[in-house]
DNA sequence: CTGGGGAGGGGGCCC
DNA sequence: CGGGCCCCCTCCCCA
């Protein structure tokens, strides 16, 4: 019985140890899973502070995007004012922002609308960017924009960092990315205008310099990358942030935008960084100067009126290719090659035509450039290059030495071979050099036809119109063939007609005729 | 092919 | 000096 007992006891106190082991056991289990769990309840933890985070810096975007909506509907047009300057746009252009047609329109997506107007709304963030690769040279603008509303450190440092960055980023590097923009010609030119701008406020005229200057930036930046586009550029320019606060205006060019609401879609946000900064109407009349006429061309997102673009006709429309075509095409004109100035801004020496650069490579340049300048005021001497008048015309554009007498007018004209169009439609796409051509072209628009015929009911938008539809009533003919005795009313079928003669039209029309000279 | 109109580009002039 | 406007040229489209 007593080992019973103790065989009972000891089987208890085994049971118990195991008991104890199984305790053990499971409370090790209970203690790892625990462990586990709560490692996993912790990585969930931190997962969603992660995603707060972001939700917040979204939300801070978002409210600053609607901020600078609300509170500055034309703070797009401020930061866009005249950063720099060129055409494209320009981006391009800052006065002259808007100049530049973006060559590799990756930057522009081709669905894009081109509009001008209000709308889509630009992020604050795009705009900031744009800016900030606007603004190589402002760089304070663009902290005026970002100041707005950095409340988030993570939201400022997310897009300080585009921006800072892209402000020393080189132009030249790859695309791909909304901040790409920048790089379009038009931003190209805007900075470009931007320079313009600074040299104006450090009390530098406008000459025909800093347009070289303007240029020559671009030729270092962008030109680059839309040559590798290959595309026809478009023209945008984007003015810096620095300028964003600017108010100046590319003189000549009276800001008749249209546009109320400069924050758009990506247009918008193209054409206000590029261009239109500094291409605002200071008056608000509405009119958006700023953006880059741009055309959309099949695939090409942004084609610069490639199809327009005529640089060997002096009508470049601000198609950064544009912008590098005709600088191809200088290169093998002995007359201008040696002052193209791509190759003076690729210096990058403030040497307007009219001074002498600082280096001793711009100096070259810059010589040679006088030395076509020299040539330009002798051939305008005999009627050559220069634009008639009595008046002397002392400034010379760099790209064709045609002669004008004050410097803005220099730089007016240089948009046609940069490609700036700063005046730009609320109503369509369409982008203008010149803030009358936009006037004219608005009445396309308002279907305004002040110029009617006194013998018909007929009205036209421009004289010029309402003259050539005059000699239906008058039967004039002003443009005879030198060939043969045919006259014609419209010069455009003059230049048909003389296809004749010179033999284009030949396959059509066996020299049998007898025109054939 | 011709006639005619729409519209953009750009230079010059005037205020 | 700058802006507005005029004028001309040119291209494009359509009937």
């Amino acid at each position: 019985m007593a080992n019973c007992i103790v065989f009972h006891t000891q089987i208890a106190s085994v049971l118990e140890v195991l008991a104890n082991a199984a305790v053990a056991d499971i409370c090790k289990l209970v203690d790892d899973d625990y462990a586990v769990f709560r490692l996993e309840i912790t990585q969930s933890q931190k997962e969603n502070r992660t995603l707060r985070r972001k939700l917040q810096l979204l939300e801070l975007k978002v409210a600053r995007e609607r901020a600078e909506r609300t509170i500055r509907p034309s703070s797009v047009k401020i930061l866009d004012r005249y950063r720099g300057m060129a055409r494209g746009d320009g981006n391009l252009t800052g006065g002259h922002r808007s100049f530049v047609k973006p060559a590799r329109h990756n930057t522009w997506r081709g669905d894009q609308p081109i509009n001008v107007d209000e709308g889509s709304g630009t992020s604050a963030q795009n705009v900031i960017v744009i800016e900030s690769a606007d603004t190589e040279a402002a760089g304070p603008g663009v902290k005026q924009e970002r100041s707005e509303g950095e409340e988030d450190p993570q939201h400022s440092s997310d897009i300080q960092t585009g921006a800072p960055h892209i402000v020393t980023e080189d132009l030249t590097t790859t695309p791909a990315q909304p901040r790409d923009i920048s790089r379009t010609p038009n931003a190209v030119l805007k900075s470009e205008t931007e320079t313009l701008t600074r040299l104006r406020r450090l009390g530098c005229p406008p000459t025909p310099r800093s347009e070289y200057l303007l240029y020559g930036n671009q030729s270092h930046r962008t030109v680059l990358s839309h040559r590798d586009s290959g595309d026809a550029l478009q023209t945008g320019n984007d003015p810096t942030c620095s300028y964003a606060t600017e108010t100046e205006k590319i003189p000549g060019d009276v800001p008749v935008g249209l546009d109320t609401n400069p924050i758009r879609g990506d247009w918008n946000l193209y054409s206000s960084s590029v261009y239109s900064e500094g291409f605002l109407d200071k008056k608000g009349d509405g009119l958006v100067v700023d953006e880059v006429t741009v055309k959309e061309e099949g695939d090409d997102p942004l084609t610069w009126n490639a199809d327009q673009t005529h640089l060997g006709e002096g009508q470049s429309q601000g198609n950064t290719s544009d912008f590098l075509d005709y600088r191809e095409s200088l290169e093998p004109n002995p007359n201008i090659a040696t002052h193209s100035p791509l190759h003076a801004l690729r210096d990058r020496n403030p040497v307007s035509t009219s001074m002498a650069p600082s280096d001793s490579h711009g100096r070259i340049l810059f010589d040679q450039v006088l030395n076509s300048n020299d040539k330009a005021r002798v051939q305008a001497g005999e009627g050559g290059a220069t634009s008639g008048g009595t008046k002397e015309k002392r400034f010379f554009c760099m790209f064709c030495n045609k002669g004008f007498n004050c410097p803005q007018k220099v730089e007016i004209h240089q948009r046609v071979h940069v490609g700036v169009k700063p005046f730009s439609c609320s109503q369509c796409q369409m982008r203008f050099s010149q803030a009358w051509n936009l006037k004219i072209h608005q009445r396309v628009h308002t279907g305004e036809k002040p110029y009617s015929c006194s013998q018909c009911h007929m009205s036209f938008a421009q004289t010029c119109n309402l003259k050539r539809h005059q000699r239906v009533h008058t039967g004039e003919k002003p443009y005879s063939c030198p060939q043969c005795e045919k006259r014609f009313s419209h010069q455009h079928q003059l230049k048909m007609h003389l296809k004749v003669h010179t033999g284009e039209r030949a396959q059509y029309y066996p020299q049998t005729s007898g025109h054939e000279s």
